[in-house]
RNA sequence: GCGGAUGUAGCUCAGUUGGUUAGAGCGCUGGUUUGUGGCACCGGAGGCCGUGGGUUCAAGCCCCAUCAUUCGCCCCA
């Protein structure tokens, strides 16, 4: 019989503690921000019903990239890959009774069937953030800015990163109208768009002309490089500057920089994945070189509520990874450092743990968390065990000390100890968590 | 689904044109030290060289297969 491995499945990663920190920390900020602008937390099952995907996701997630068994009683049954068809279930299913505009968000766990690279997993867990409700650009507006909020709550300057901003309406007039292509046409042209600055300027315009018929090519590739040269909107096309689309997207703009977010780029290339956008959709992009990639993104999806038989509904949303957002931190050394939940670890001597035992319920009683070492060994175990586990204090507890009700308290990082009454030791432990650790949700 | 790279101690890796008993650093562990960790010194444990086949007198090293990890591609949250 072959020997059980100890790795985690594939493309899913085991938790330690120091691993659970982080990731508790990357919610905790998500959490902080959203909810400092009313959002509210739903949750859902893992599985739901195959269909939902099918109608509207796009192909490829369902036929290659979900989990999917059917259960005992026949149905075929997917593990989620996204929360937005659910989100918008959950929305149809109470549309006359919510209350607008409907501010939600979530952070499940995900899975796809594919293979891992850096920054994709199997399962990884996505911030869902959307608002229901609103079709002005202010609803866009406001997710934009609870985007580059979050960015700034986990340290990082406008330089680390920048929005892009495009829409899928004004795609749509550019496409069919302006380039005058039909629906297949469209549909490669929109990827040629999209992968634009992984292939050089000559592949791209061999691979634009290979989608023109003759008599478009004539005027094709100019107008291309007239959308393409535009480094601002106001430099588009005239027949694109007139139209609501393009409007609407210069009033964002407008706003966005009302509200101090300067780092918004007009991008008419970003495209996005998900069929199910329909008008505005932005993606924070890394400006690093050495981490170039998209972190997250959103837009709007007017349509998908009334999939489920209702009235539509205007959303807008975004969904941002917990393994990119990993990532940046990383290549942009913002990583708080790892230190234990736990405030103390109480080393025991000699005969003193049923002593040790009370005082750390008492310490408890003040909402200190204490860990109580019970094992009894030498004092120096009991120290590397404290380090070991980045316990930022900790606290001496032998007969004498219980008889003179003063105790050793260590401070691990400084590495320097003072001699405290019960009281002492509770201010000086609160003073250092309200100084170092936002804590309050962990 | 396609292509590249890598699998040797818990971790990071070295290992000569194939040659006898497979190495280092860190970590772990015991001691110097029965109430103070990180430093220092002295000991110790720990390897089916990913797995299976093949070539050879001889394989960690060469060949084939397979599994795993990883980086890209396709696609995309």
């Amino acid at each position: 019989m072959a020997q059980l491995s100890t790795q985690p499945y594939k493309g899913a990663r085991d938790f330690y503690p120091e691993d659970k920190r982080i990731q508790n920390y990357i919610f905790s900020t998500w959490r902080h921000v959203v909810e400092s602008y009313g959002y509210e937390q739903y949750d859902a099952p893992l599985l739901e019903p195959l269909e939902l995907y099918a109608a509207k996701s796009g192909q490829e997630i369902v036929s290659e990239q979900t989990y999917q068994f059917v259960d005992r009683g026949g149905r075929t049954v997917a593990i989620r890959p996204e929360m937005t068809p659910t989100v918008s279930r959950m929305v149809a299913a109470r549309r006359q009774e919510l209350a607008y505009p409907a501010r939600w968000y979530s952070i499940p766990n995900l899975w796809r069937y594919e293979r891992p690279q850096k920054g994709r997993l199997r399962e990884h867990w996505q911030l869902n953030v959307d608002m229901f409700g609103v079709e002005t650009v202010d609803a866009d507006l406001e997710l934009m800015l609870i985007s580059y909020d979050i960015m700034k709550a986990f340290g990082a300057n406008d330089k680390m990163f920048k929005i892009r901003v495009n829409s899928r309406r004004l795609i749509n007039i550019m496409m069919a109208e302006y380039l005058e292509l039909d629906v297949v046409q469209s549909q490669l042209m929109i990827k040629l768009f999209d992968k634009k600055n992984k292939v050089t300027p000559e592949e791209f315009r061999d691979q634009a002309l290979a989608i023109f018929d003759q008599e478009q090519a004539k005027t094709g590739l100019k107008k291309i490089a007239a959308l393409i040269g535009a480094k601002t909107m106001g430099e588009l096309p005239k027949e694109l500057l007139a139209t609501s689309a393009v409007q609407d997207i210069q009033a964002l703009f407008t706003l966005l920089r009302e509200r101090g977010v300067t780092n918004a780029v007009f991008d008419i290339t970003l495209m996005r994945g998900f069929d199910y956008y329909t008008d505005i959709v932005f993606e924070v992009f890394d400006t690093n070189p050495e981490n170039a990639r998209s972190l997250f993104g959103g837009g709007r999806y007017d349509g998908l509520v009334s999939l489920f038989g209702v009235q539509p509904v205007p959303t807008v949303g975004f969904g941002m990874g917990d393994v990119t957002i990993k990532d940046f931190l990383e290549t942009h050394n913002l990583m708080p450092k790892p230190e234990s939940t736990t405030d103390v670890y109480m080393i025991v001597l000699g005969n003193a743990l049923k002593g040790a035992q009370k005082l750390a319920r008492e310490l408890r009683e003040e909402g200190v968390k204490v860990a109580v070492d019970i094992t009894g060994r030498k004092l120096d175990k009991q120290i590397k065990s404290a380090v070991k586990m980045k316990v930022p204090f900790m606290l001496f507890v032998g007969e004498q000390e219980l008889q003179d009700e003063v105790f050793t308290l260590k401070d691990v990082a400084k590495s320097n100890e003072e001699k405290l009454g019960f009281g002492r030791i509770v201010t000086t432990i609160k003073d250092y968590r309200r100084r170092y650790v936002d804590d309050d949700d962990l």
